[in-house]
DNA sequence: CCAGCATTTATTGTAGACAATATGTATTTT
DNA sequence: AAAATACATATTGTCTACAATAAATGCTGG
C-alpha cells in the first residue's frame, strides 16, 4: 500500500487552489460544503477549516450563513490589478535578485523547464499554473513576509485573467508566449547574477507584455468595415 | 437581556486580534485550543476555524500537529518591514486620496478623535490600536483588494513594534506623539481635498517619523560617560 | 550513570449528529 | 391578481465524543 505523504486535507487545499486558478471553479460560483467534503473524503469541520484558509489566501470569499464563494471578478478587478501589479512585481523581483539562494534558483530552473514543456504541449491550464508557480518562487526568493500577501493575491487573479482571455485561435499569441518564456530565462539569469536593477526593469517589461495582451481583449480593435450606409443605421459598432 | 449583535465567534476573532496587536499575547507564544475554546465559550471546531482565519491574516502561524503560534518576530522582521512599509503606505494613501467616500472620511475623523483621546489618557494599548484603525480605514479608502493584504500584514507588525519599543519615561516621545497626531489631521485634510501627491508624500514623512522612533531603540545612543578607569574593569556596560 | 526504548499523557485532528438560520414555495388575505 | 406571511426544505453552524499524533516520563539494559 503506497504511503501518501500529503494528507487528504492538504490534497483538498491544493486541488481547490488549482481549480480556482484554472477557473474549473468559476469566479463568483458558490460552493457546497457537503458536496466538497464528500469529494475529498473528509467531513465538514475540516473542510470548513480549509475554506477559511483559502479565504485568507484570497481564493474564496466567505459569507456568514451563506457559504463560500469563489472570489468574484468585478468590474473594478482589472483596474485595481493594473494599478498595483507593476509595483509589487518590480519590488518582488528586485528583492529576489538580492536574496535568492542556490537551491531556489535550481527550483526556478526546473519550473521553467516544465513551463516550456506546457507551452509546447499547448496545455493552457498547465501553462497558466506553471507561470503562477514561476512567479511564486520568485516571491519566495524575495523572502519578505510583508510583500508576499499582495503578491499571492495578484498571482491568483493574474492567472485567472490569463485563463479568461486565452484564445488559442489568435496566431500572434504563440509568438507572445515565446517572448514571455524568453523573459523567464532572463529572469533566471539576472537573479542568478544578482542584478537587482535590471531584474526590476525586466519585471516591468514582463508585466507590460502581459498587460498589452489583456488590453487587446478588453479594448479590441474596431471591426474594420468601411462605412457604406447612411448614418443612424446599425452596423457601426466599434470598440466598447 | 441585551441582544448581542456580534456572535461569540466574531468576538473571539476580534479579541484575539486585539490581544496579538497589543502583545497581550506575545510573539512566538503557543496557543492552547481547549483553553481558548473555554475562554470564549465555543467548542474547538469553530475555534480552529478562527485560528485558520487569523493565520490567513498573518496574526498567527499554524504548525501541523503542533498547534497555533502567535506570529513570531524574527531578526529579519524589522529589516523586511523597513524595506516594504514606505512603498505600501505611500501607494495606499495616494489611492485613498483618489477614492475616499464621504462616509469613510467621517469615520476617519471619528477615529482620529478617539486617537487623540487615547494620547491624552496615556493609554499605550488604546493609542496603538487607534493608530492601527486609522491606517486601516485609509486602507479601506484605497479600495484595492491587491494592496490590502500587505497593508494588513504591515499594520499588525507596526502596531506590535510600537508596543515593544514604547517607553513612557522618555520625554521626547510625548512631543513625537503630538507630531504624529498632527500628521493624522493632515492626512484627513489632504484625503478630503483629493490631493493624491501631497497625501503620498505625507505618508512617507509619517513613516519616517515612526522609523526614527524605532531606530532610536534599535541603535540607541551610547551612554555618555568619560572613561576614567583602567580597561578590563567592570562598570563599562553599554546600552544593551 | 547514561542512553535508548517503551509506555503514558496531553494535545491536535476528525467524524457524525444536532441546532439554527436562510431561502423558496405555497397559501391566504386584501 | 398581487403581496405578504407562514411553513417546509436545504444549507450552514456547532457540539460532543473519539482517533491519531507528538511530547514527556519512566524503565530497562549496557
Amino acid at each position: 500500500m503506497e504511503t501518501e505523504t500529503r494528507s487528504k486535507k492538504t490534497r483538498c487545499i491544493e486541488d481547490l487552489r488549482r481549480k480556482v486558478l484554472t477557473e474549473a471553479l468559476e469566479p463568483g460560483m458558490y460552493l457546497d460544503e457537503t458536496e466538497l467534503a464528500d469529494t475529498y473524503g473528509i467531513s465538514r469541520p475540516p473542510l470548513r477549516e480549509v475554506l477559511r484558509q483559502l479565504a485568507g489566501e484570497g481564493y474564496v470569499v466567505l459569507h456568514e450563513n451563506r457559504g463560500a464563494q469563489v472570489a468574484p471578478m468585478t468590474h473594478k478587478t482589472l483596474r485595481n490589478f493594473f494599478v498595483v501589479a507593476p509595483m509589487i512585481y518590480a519590488a518582488t523581483t528586485r528583492l529576489a535578485a538580492e536574496h535568492a539562494t542556490p537551491d531556489q534558483i535550481a527550483r526556478l530552473k526546473e519550473c521553467q523547464r516544465a513551463f516550456r514543456q506546457a507551452i509546447k504541449n499547448g496545455d493552457a491550464a498547465e501553462r497558466a499554473l506553471g507561470n503562477e508557480r514561476f512567479h511564486s518562487i520568485i516571491g519566495e526568493m524575495a523572502d519578505n513576509e510583508y510583500l508576499m500577501p499582495s503578491l499571492r493575491r495578484l498571482l491568483i487573479d493574474h492567472t485567472r485573467i490569463s485563463m479568461t482571455f486565452y484564445n488559442p485561435r489568435k496566431p500572434s499569441f504563440a509568438e507572445q508566449r515565446e517572448i514571455a518564456a524568453d523573459q523567464h530565462d532572463q529572469f533566471i539569469a539576472l537573479i542568478e547574477a544578482g542584478e537587482a536593477d535590471a531584474a526590476a526593469a525586466l519585471a516591468v517589461a514582463h508585466w507590460e507584455l502581459s498587460r498589452a495582451q489583456i488590453e487587446s481583449f478588453v479594448t479590441p480593435e474596431g471591426i474594420n468595415i468601411p462605412l457604406g450606409r447612411a448614418p443612424g443605421v446599425a452596423g457601426t459598432r466599434g470598440a466598447s
